[in-house]
DNA sequence: TTACCGTCTGACAGCACTGTCAGGGTCAAG
DNA sequence: CTTGACCCTGACAGTGCTGTCAGACGGTAA
């Protein structure tokens, strides 16, 4: 699958895609033209990026924990540095869950202000 | 209160005290000497701007909502622009839950398999 | 072969922060 | 009055994206 194919069935800019790339995230084949050359599999890669990227982590982060999200195994020796840093990550979560809801009161009770002054 | 108790007092730091002012979103008093001179309400005023700017809004969207959010009234005209605008900001937040539950599901999964592997 | 679309690389630009440094002023204590 | 802590402005730098443009090549259909 060319990048202008994957860029349409993921929604992610071909511009996100070769910067994935670049920070090492994402490998692609290439062609004897050159042209970057997706397995289906990146797809799955893609959405996992967004995903945790939209959770606040960082695209170094997310190389860390990238492959055995994969995979589905542990492929590396560090395992307490990553274990440690994964529930760091959880842990960010979580604070980041309870201020979403705290933000999300402040607007929902400005809305109802708004409501009841607007009849 | 000086900028550097206020920066201790929220944990804030002056760079970003200072930078707030800029964008408009903080108009402290100032002393002859000119230093800026904040009152007790700009603590609270910080810490709605911190929990909506976790929630992902920007400062200019931040500053839109800044004024009635703290005269617990509606201070201003372009009242449908800014109620469909709030309501968009909640959208967004109900998305970025759903986001973050599943990143967490994600991560939980991966850090029980780690246990798993390393007993 | 000529169009034309898709792709390549590289570079520049912008946003929203956030830090840091320089050069200079304020102010209270000794 | 001097010292030291604190503050001022302005500017430059860097991060993490993200868009856009230029100039060139690949691949294919008429």
């Amino acid at each position: 699958m060319k990048i202008g194919a994957l860029s349409r069935r993921t929604g992610v800019s071909i511009r996100m895609l070769r910067y994935y790339e670049a920070e090492g995230l994402l490998t692609p084949e290439r062609t004897e033209g050159g042209y970057r050359d997706y397995g289906p599999g990146d797809e799955d890669t893609i959405e996992r990026i967004r995903l945790l990227g939209s959770a606040g982590m960082t695209l170094s982060v997310i190389r860390m924990f990238l492959p055995c999200s994969l995979d589905h195994r542990q492929a590396f020796e560090p395992c307490d540095e990553l274990k440690s840093e994964l529930c760091r990550q959880i842990d960010l979560i979580d604070e980041q869950k309870r201020k979403l809801a705290k933000s999300r009161k402040l607007l929902a009770d400005l809305l109802t202000m708004f409501e009841a002054s607007t009849p």
